[in-house]
DNA sequence: CAGGGCAGTCGAAGCGCTTCGACGCACCTA
DNA sequence: TAGGTGCGTCGAAGCGCTTCGACTGCCCTG
């Protein structure tokens, strides 16, 4: 393995003198410098990160807290995690990825052995157990998500309130009275994320000023649950015309049920989905959706947690504005049609 | 932060004696690791990482590289990367994510930096361009896939020759004579990555002995792709009964375009898919189905990579046992009727 | 032309840990 | 009782890097 000792030999310099070329910490001349990397070409080195960290007490590298759960979002998960990854790297920064299953355990192990400068946390629940320590320890950390109280904290999320509000303008606009919301399966709502109740209150918040009525309902993502369900909103609201989903693997089964009870989409029943994009245009309809933007979620928290290395002033809460696509799967309402 | 020199103290012992200790590789009395141990716990030791790889030249760090695409098989690769980061923790270690992007640069850069000890490649294609690499360097690693030549490496993977052929023998047990095969995108062939091909060859030979026609087809997730493949399948081979499905996304297109057809399943033609347990027993038909391990894939690769650490002998390849799980979407075909 | 300042370089002191050799002691054997 | 043998502990020497202070010329200023 290359030193940085010999490095310095082979280019007539002292080790500290590369140490400097390296770092651009003081100013090296053209001629040193150029010998320097030349050397450091030549044979092939790369500074040895433990010795680094070692001696400047930061190791480049960013924790990445992943949920150990498998059930739900895992391609917006995927989508995140590999886009921390890869904007980190253009920072000079590596990617620890940690499982949930650790727990809070895990942020003070990170924080003792001083393992990652900095720490990003996804699914974050509104009282999370994790954030105490976030709070009391002295590493920047971003959250993916937002929690009940962001005091002292730094979060990005999608705005899931405009997102809900959105949803509902559009279909309201397009002449429907009466929605139904699909949402998260109820183990979701149990854990308190957030994420799913902010739709909601988005989207009663807008539909109580427009004055579109909304019936909710929590449903597990299978054929099973999905037509039970189905069954009961339009028990309880034979007007429905407008759906909206909140539920990845809810989307399908909602339009393959909704085809064999013969309600044709766009034509009888709207649906909106919140879920990425790539979900979106690849059901069997193109799907009018708010997309979740997983991969800009992944480098805005990135671009904060080094802002905060860099000991940069970052805003405590980033939402970023929600979009909606129009596509084949929403058109006229009663009211207009 | 507390040092070890800090414990050391503490406890009135020598740092030395810590750190035996914590190692265990000399023998220490009972009552001065009492001690020792107390003193740990009440001054919240860590022990700092970066010194530990410094001094050891080991950073109980495992690499794991995975594709940058997430075009295919997301969840599968989730499923592997987080059985990857918990079964690594189980023996110490903490896992550190590579994407595709940095390519073979990247495990110079682990190489040459020591920050890793060990590397786990997913997504590896046939002829994949870090396996020189690999094979020169040092560092133990582990390859999740099958290339061609797999000399030297040490590789995890599902059998899938074997996968291929039990759709046949189930198919031919059920008396279908003529099936279809709906595979990966295009793209996928054209990266040779190897499985794909081994399902296929594995389907064929068995096919072959059996009596059985198989015509194959690539196909993308899309309904509108879907629906031209099977346009085409149906015209040359107008008395297919079966299918085998190795595509995530087009499982649910596919039972979809049947029933529009109004083809029932699995009374006119039965549906296998090779796909993790969750999509099969999620799809608007329980899928007859050989699971994709994602979870065991990354268990096995971590328990290899670990045994290689410890310099115990490990097989080049090691290929698990596919199990076909019989549901809904399979049933007596032609010959049986 | 003396003095100050600055660019460019070096040497040395750690960072916190592991590990090797050595030492003291109790115990056993001859 | 002398000598050997472990066991348990300690001290010290690094591991490869960063960083601080100091040094050397050189140019600029007054």
């Amino acid at each position: 393995m290359v030193t940085l000792a010999e490095v310095a030999h082979h280019a007539g310099v002292s080790a500290s003198t590369v140490s400097y070329v390296l770092s651009g910490k003081r100013s090296i001349s053209a001629s040193t410098k150029d010998r320097v990397e030349r050397s450091i070409q030549e044979l092939g080195y790369h500074p040895n990160a433990g010795a680094r960290a070692l001696a400047s007490s930061r190791s480049n590298i960013i924790a990445l807290m992943v949920p150990l759960r498998t059930d739900m979002y895992v391609p917006v998960m995927m989508e995140i995690a590999i886009a921390v990854a890869t904007t980190a790297r253009t920072h000079g920064y590596d990617v620890l990825l940690l499982t949930g299953e650790e727990g809070p355990e895990a942020v003070r192990r990170i924080e003792g052995s001083s393992l990652a400068d900095a720490m990003i946390l996804m699914d974050v629940e509104l009282h999370d157990e994790r954030l105490p320590l976030i709070r009391e320890t002295g590493r920047p950390a971003v959250l993916i998500g937002l929690p009940a109280d962001p005091t002292g904290l730094t979060c990005v999320d999608l705005d899931f309130v405009a997102t809900g509000a959105q949803c509902v303008e559009h279909l309201s606009g397009l002449g429907h009275r009466e929605i139904a919301v699909i949402g998260e399966a109820p183990a979701v709502y149990e854990r308190h994320t957030g994420f799913a109740e902010r739709t909601l209150d988005g989207l009663r918040g807008r539909a109580a000023e427009l004055g579109v009525r909304v019936l909710h309902r929590p449903c597990e993502g299978t054929y099973d649950a999905l037509a039970a369900t189905l069954a009961r909103v339009f028990d309880e609201r034979p007007g429905t015309t407008g759906f909206v989903v909140q539920n990845e693997s809810a989307v399908e089964p909602l339009l393959s049920l909704l085809r064999r009870q013969g309600r044709a989409i766009p034509e009888d029943v709207s649906v909106i989905a919140v879920c990425p994009d790539q979900v979106a245009t690849q059901a069997s309809v193109r799907l009018t959706s708010v997309a979740i933007p997983a991969q800009e979620m992944g480098r805005q928290a990135v671009e904060r947690v080094v802002a905060k290395l860099r000991d940069e002033a970052v805003d405590e809460v980033t939402l970023l504005t929600p979009e909606l696509t129009v596509r084949s799967s929403s058109g006229p309402g009663p009211a207009k049609g």
